[in-house]
DNA sequence: CTGAAAGCGCTTACAG
DNA sequence: CTGAAAGCGCTTACAG
């Protein structure tokens, strides 16, 4: 029922490979020609069927994105919707579509993978999961699929990834906090099972030895990635650490429950003990004191990431790989300058 | 350099026709056959071209779904991202991909849907874009292509939607200002361009009128949707109509300015004034005093829509069009009983 | 500058 | 129960 180009070709008098030049703006139709079957297929309205444009040309112009369900977080962090943002902006510049697939098992994830490489409906995959181990990552570092993730990936498997400068980040984070002449700095991090984690940690470690401050592995504490886990993590360390004046926290929602226990034992934030949180979640501008935090810029990391997908698909020769976002420490009224005892 | 179904064929040493039939489970293949098949499937790890079979189908399996990029609204609420990971559920279930597209103009939008669907690229579409009149509303209805709406859209174009049941929500949170006694309730609308604002204003007439309260159009007042929008319309209210006890605010944002402007007047929330709101934003339960919202459901406005529009890809001849979703007051701080005077 | 032919990888009547 | 043929709607060498 619908119009092809057999249509078009017989209603303009040629043959349909003359109209299929004309919609690929083939240099060496006449013009006499092309007016002729462009005028055509207003007439008939019509559109090239993109299914079998993508059959013979094996091209589908489509990247796959595989993104967590992630149910709670959404309303604590819209890090995923705005890393899609930015993904979505950056592949309709480029001329692409994107399939999406939220996964929720690994199970499901691999699923998806399998039918988007293999079924062929796309030409590149963007993975937003940062579980990429054990079965996914065999397969992984086995295929030559242009794959590419956000966050640094465990191991040097070749694919393409973007990632915040994590070192750096929590460098110059510590860095502050050794400026407002705090010394005792505390450090709760999520499971160190993570890249960002050991990332974070190591440029907290840096800064101190900067600056001449000893590392002590009992400031250091594990929570969990949640309010909970920093409300708990922050009993811990006040316990066995009375002593310290500031703490890192490596994300923003542990920092609330790092505070709310802060506050519970009496000490005030920031005027006994400053924080830092990390990823400037929206509600971190809001909480009591308004929180000192590292933005991490997810929109340009969706960009980011997809203009090295894309370059990886149409021009795999070139090397660029990977590439980190900027971060930035926004100073808001969490912190500040250390007691005078 | 992919395994085709004729290297399954000629390996198994059966027609490809023979595949494509174990494949797609034809009963009529015997055992043994289907068997062997199968074998050298799995051997040669084939998978099936799905752009092949969509070509020859006309069935895509896709599902294109095209929302607006609301940058900053997304830190504010996860309408839309849940909306999605609603529709992305339900898709799932049913064997459907989604083909995601975020459109900036309106030129964009109308550009997006012509390419996924006279492209070919999608059996069925849904619309998360609010903004449906002019042109666009001109191609909707005129189309008898699978469109779903979320948003009862203007006019019955017997397009596929679903919404929340606005007039009853409103209501019924009106029906709890009236049952804390208040009687001088003012309400705060979005754009009355807006079906929802139409809506919501007529369940709290109603309400009102089931009440025996007369409707007083000067304590009813138009607010952008932002937090500035509240803030303004709640001096204006409070200016011209300075005895009202209790505001219906449309949006949680513009409840955030409502309570501020009242506060900055010097009138407590909720002792002088209570306050309901709407969307139940995740900021709604942070704010001071918490606030009383309506639930909306955007995760199940999302599996909802999903599930018409394949019902409506699947089985056309079914009437069923549209479905309302249910809503739920939720009572938190921002309201309390009348004062006596 | 344009046409005729072959082919992308499937599916599906049509035979037998 | 299985095979051979035709076809889905395009593109792209190959001729001329």
């Amino acid at each position: 029922v619908a119009v092809t180009i057999k249509d078009v070709a017989k209603l303009a008098g040629v043959n349909p490979s003359t109209v299929s030049r004309v919609i690929a703006n083939n240099p060496l139709i006449s013009q006499k020609t092309r007016e002729k079957v462009l005028k055509v297929m207003t007439e008939l309205d019509y559109h090239p069927n993109l299914v079998a444009r993508n059959l013979v040309s094996r091209i589908t112009q489509t990247i796959g994105v595989l993104m967590p369900q992630s149910a709670e977080n959404l309303f604590l962090n819209p890090f995923f919707p705005e890393v899609l943002r930015g993904i979505s902006t950056a592949a309709r510049r480029d001329g692409y579509d994107i399939l999406l697939a939220m996964g929720e098992t690994e199970e499901e994830e691999k699923e998806t993978i399998s039918r988007m490489v293999h079924g062929r409906r796309v030409d590149g995959l963007i993975l937003l999961i940062s579980r990429v181990e054990n079965q996914l990552g065999d397969y992984l570092k086995s295929t030559d699929f242009p794959i590419a993730i956000v966050g640094k990936p465990p191991h040097d498997w070749g694919l393409c990834w973007v990632d915040n400068d994590n070192v750096d980040a929590s460098y110059k984070a510590t860095q502050y906090l050794l400026k407002l002449g705090h010394r005792a700095i505390g450090c709760i991090t999520g499971s160190l099972e993570f890249v960002v984690s050991l990332d974070r940690l190591a440029g907290y470690k840096n800064a101190l030895a900067e600056s001449g401050v000893e590392y002590d592995r009992r400031l250091v504490i594990q929570g969990e990635f949640s309010q909970k886990g920093g409300y708990e993590a922050m009993n811990a360390l006040l316990t066995t650490e009375p002593a310290i004046t500031a703490v890192l926290v490596f994300d923003d929602v542990m920092a609330f429950g790092a505070i709310h226990q802060a506050h519970e034992q009496g000490r005030n934030v920031p005027a006994d003990i400053s924080i830092i949180g990390f990823n400037n979640t929206p509600l971190s501008n809001f909480v009591s004191p308004p929180l000192t935090t590292v933005d991490i810029f997810p929109y340009r990391l969706g960009t980011r990431v997809t203009e090295l997908i894309i370059q990886r698909i149409e021009n795999p020769e070139k090397e660029e790989r990977f590439d980190y976002i900027g971060t930035n420490l926004l100073l808001r009224q969490s912190c500040q300058q250390v007691k005078i005892k």
